[in-house]
Order: C-alpha cells, then structure tokens, then sequence
DNA sequence: GTATGTGAATAGATTCACAGCT
DNA sequence: AGCTGTGAATCTATTCACATAC
C-alpha cells in the first residue's frame, strides 16, 4: 500500500514529540485519510492496537519499517546523470528512507568520470558490474525517454529486481520485475486537466442556471 | 484521467512517423493499458473513431492537448530553489508539455538573486506579485519538508489553483485547490514494500510447498 | 472482416457501522 | 466511555462481451 510510507512519516514526528501512544483517528487525520483505512491497513501488518487505548508508536514504527523492506537498505543505481539524474543522486530524502545510492552510470563519455555528490560516475556498459559489486536491488531510469526501454533492459540483465523510470516513456519489463513510472510533465499535466474541466464545468453551470 | 497524457505521447510518436489511422489495440498497447479503457476515455472526451477504421491520430492530438488544459500553456511558479527546485527548474519536459517556468522563489536570502536557467530567483515574500507579473496558474513545492505547508498558503493565497507538492509531508489546502503529492523517496519505499513481500511470499512457499 | 461504443460483470478500494474488548 | 477490528455496503475503476457500424 502507497500510504505506509507516510504513515511512518507522521509517526516519526509523533515519536519525536515524546508521544508514544496513538489512536486510528489521530494518524488518518496526520496522514489525510479515513480512520477506517488506518485500522484496515494497520490489521494486515499484524500491527495490533489495544482496544480503548490505541497504537504504541514505536511498535507501529517498527512493523511499517519492517513492511517496507525489513528495515535492510537497498542501494539504488541511477542510470542518465543529467539534471534530474544530478539532483536525485543528491536528494537527502532517498538515504534518510533507506535508500542510499549507490552507483551512477551514464552513457555520454562527457559526463562519465565526473565526481557527483562523492560518487564517480561510470560508463553504461559497466552496469553489471556496478550493480554487483554495490549490491543494488534498485535501478532509477533518469535518461531521455528514446533511451529508457534500453535503460530497463540493461537494469534487468544487470539482476535489478524494481526499477523507478522518470522518463516520460512507457518501458515494458519481464513480469518479476517491479515497475514503477513517475512523469513529473504529466502530473503537471493532470492539474492542467482539472483546471481545465473545472473551467468547462463553471461554463456550463452559467449557461444552464 | 491520469491516461491522457500517456496517450497524447504515443500518438505525437505515430504521428511523426507518419502514421494517420490508429485502433483502440495498437493505442492501448503503445500505452501499456487495456484497450476497452482507451476506447471508454475516448469516447468520455468525444473523441469518435469509425468503426472496422480505428481513430484518426491527429484529430485525437487535438482533442486530447485541448481536453489537457485547452492548449493554453500554464505557467508555473517553483517554490523552493534547492537541488530539486533548481532540477526542476531546468527541466525541458515541463516547456514541452505546455508548462512553462516563469517564476522561482525562495526564503534564503543566500540562494535569492542567483539566475537559474536565464530566470532570477527572487524572495518568497514576493511571491504574489510573480504569480500576478506572469500568470501563473500552478505552484510546485520544492521546499524542505518543514516549509511545504507554510508554501501551498502562500502559493494559496497568491491565487494559484494547482499546486504539485515534492515534500515529503502531507498538506491541507482548501476545497478549491487541487493538489497532486509527488513523492520520491515514497516511490522508492512502494518498490521495497514489493521487494520484501515478494521474499515472504517465496519463503511461505517454500514453507508449505 | 474489422474495430468501435457500451451495457453488464467483475474486481478493488473505500467507507460505514457496529460488535467486542479494555 | 473509548477505540479497535471487521463484516457489510458503497463507490470507483477495470475488464468482458457483444451488438452495431463501416
């Protein structure tokens, strides 16, 4: 479930604040959701609560980390060092949610050999060997879109088991690999949309009433 | 729908390649989704094909770029100029997809005045009059965590209508808003929740088999 | 024959509502 | 009294299947 990760968030704060003790309600209203889902989510963990009492925070902490990856860290590789392969290779967010990374690989000669964030980056073509010697179980596709299903193939044949591509392309990968697509111009584009029908929808309220 | 856009890029490729007729299949598998759905969107945005033909690409262009916004490019206002802002920033997905950069700002005053690709980042107090000067319609929050709430009020209060929010922190915006959650480190999270329950799954099997 | 358009069926997620525990 | 845990109801999205049109 995507909203693990931001119970463990809000969590994280509470326990941070001293609480150690937290009802279904309180940590819907922390993470924008109903009460119900909570419980729901919570119960499938196996992370029980005490009936008129609540969650115990850092028990809860511990499941949800466990739930998401058993709490070992799995280095990611980012494959196409441009702008946003740049920025991500530097985004505190990814070490601090146990995701260090790992290796940087690039298929511009120009860019391979350059230091980013302490790390060198290497040339495409050494994919596989990067992957083993960092132990990584993730691979980030950063490259442009006409490069990306090659990027996947190469992370696949590298022994990748997810991959996150951010390039606005649509990848096909083998079914045991765990796919996930995050196209910032589209999601820009799908505010564009309710915009845009909110606009329609104003219309034609003004023209029937 | 979240699709559209997925669509509209597959179809700007065919048509480059010169392709002027498409079916619901070819369209469905160029955007890794069931062909029923394609030809139910379609239909949603009365975009009608003929029958035993298929669709005609351009006039899909068309109706899909107008129903993403009515071809009006939205410019955007990026709150928060660290390594992702500045990212971002520079990103050409953005201008290509209709949603120009037209302003940055920041609270640190150190990161204030410095020109990021031909753009002045300018302070956060100010941040009405740039959404007034450039007419901006969509806000990006890309500040630390702790400021993401203290940014979607004032991006609220300055008129935007979308925003799209990077932190890693749940925040509340009024009815009228919409507001889109792009979470990286989360993204990754998603991925090594699959990872693990997939190793527990294999060690049931294991178990029982 | 081929491909759309759409009602019906299915699956999935969310929410309600309340019994049961502390 | 307060809160969890969960069956039932509801809403939403996806998929199937086929009548309809070219």
């Amino acid at each position: 479930m995507a909203r693990l990760p931001v119970y463990l968030r809000g969590l994280i704060e509470l326990a941070e604040s001293g609480v150690d003790t937290v009802s279904s309600v309180e940590l819907a209203d922390l993470a924008g959701v109903n009460a119900a889902n909570v419980r729901k989510d919570l119960s499938f963990l196996h992370a029980h609560g005490t009936r008129g009492v609540g969650y115990q925070v850092d028990h809860l902490i511990g499941e949800i980390s466990l739930a998401l990856g058993g709490g070992e860290p799995s280095p990611v590789v980012i494959v196409g060092i441009g702008n946003l392969g740049r920025a991500l290779s530097r985004y505190d967010g990814f070490v601090a949610g146990g995701f260090p990374v790992a290796g940087l690989v690039d298929a511009d000669p120009a860019v391979v050999g350059k230091r980013i964030g302490g790390r060198v980056v290497r040339p495409v073509d050494q994919l596989a060997e990067v992957v083993a010697e960092s132990g990584c179980t993730v691979g980030i596709i950063a490259t442009p879109s006409a490069s990306a299903q090659e990027a996947a193939d190469q992370l696949t044949a590298a022994g990748i088991l997810s991959i996150l591509n951010f390039a606005p392309a649509v990848v096909h990968v083998p079914e045991h690999i765990d796919l996930r697509q995050v196209d910032l111009a589209t999601e820009l584009q799908i505010l564009g949309y309710h915009q845009h029908r909110r606009l329609l929808e104003r219309a034609a309220a003004l023209a029937t009433g």
